[in-house]
DNA sequence: CGGTATCCTTGGAGATACTG
DNA sequence: CAGTATCTCCAAGGATACCG
């Protein structure tokens, strides 16, 4: 019996793809539940400049985060923290000091998420001219 | 001047997080942009789902991503369609076939989407751990 | 400074019915 | 079979005002 390289890696990858999609009848699936908490505009963002920055105040995240709201970035923020994945640490002063930070956890996702991102940056282009071509198509 | 292995690692990541970033006051920032058009529920649940059964007919596909509605399956292919995510072949026959099968770049969007999977299936345990201890702590 | 609380708008998405 | 076309509803999220 002979299989290729080529196609025992495509085995491989299908059957990590199982595994992710598997678990979805049963009620939770990993990935969803990932979509659901992780995968939306703020979330993300708010992690990139976590990342970027390092620990940061409430103020400097929200002037950083180009266009975020007063209210989604409390919201994210409560939400990336009930995940663990930011700390969140209150300074008994006065004016009031609150600091951000990522947690290890955090910075785990902060590597796919720039996976993600350099996969954009890479594909913008083509994903541009595919755009254009679809709409002359029709 | 000395710099430590994981100095030089994290300096590197900054440097790629910043990049992605950096596109965000011209207008067009790449991450936003992918953010929008693939990071939602449905279009990853598909490119997951296309990716596992390969060539698949809309019907199809309709049974394997549980829970999507005719019009929302009808939109997300479109969608990644138009971005040149999948392609789309009709025959003309009676009763109608159509099928779709995610092209190059869509599968290479796909590696990213299986790494992502497997962060969250890896990390599932510990975010349900700190959000217990998240609502006990109020 | 770093938030809540409240109101209000919009569009994402389900349900249903129809069609080439 | 593989879609459109409508109607509808709910909740994400912006704007604004107030608070410890």
């Amino acid at each position: 019996m002979e299989v290729t390289i080529a196609e025992r890696q495509h085995l491989n990858k299908r059957k990590k793809i199982g595994k992710i999609l598997e678990e979805k009848g049963s009620g939770i699936c990993p990935i969803h539940d990932f979509l659901i908490h992780f995968a939306n505009k703020w979330s993300m963002l708010v992690i990139l400049n976590l990342g970027f920055s390092g620990k940061s105040r409430f103020n400097a995240l929200k002037q950083r985060t180009t266009g975020i709201s007063q209210r989604m970035l409390t919201v994210t923020l409560r939400a990336l923290e009930e995940d663990g994945l930011i700390s969140r640490k209150v300074f008994a002063e006065i004016p009031p000091r609150v600091e951000y930070e990522l947690t290890t956890l955090g910075k785990s996702l902060l590597d796919v998420m720039t996976l993600m991102g350099e996969w954009a940056s890479r594909h913008e282009a083509e994903i541009q001219r595919a755009r254009k071509a679809f709409h002359k198509g029709r």
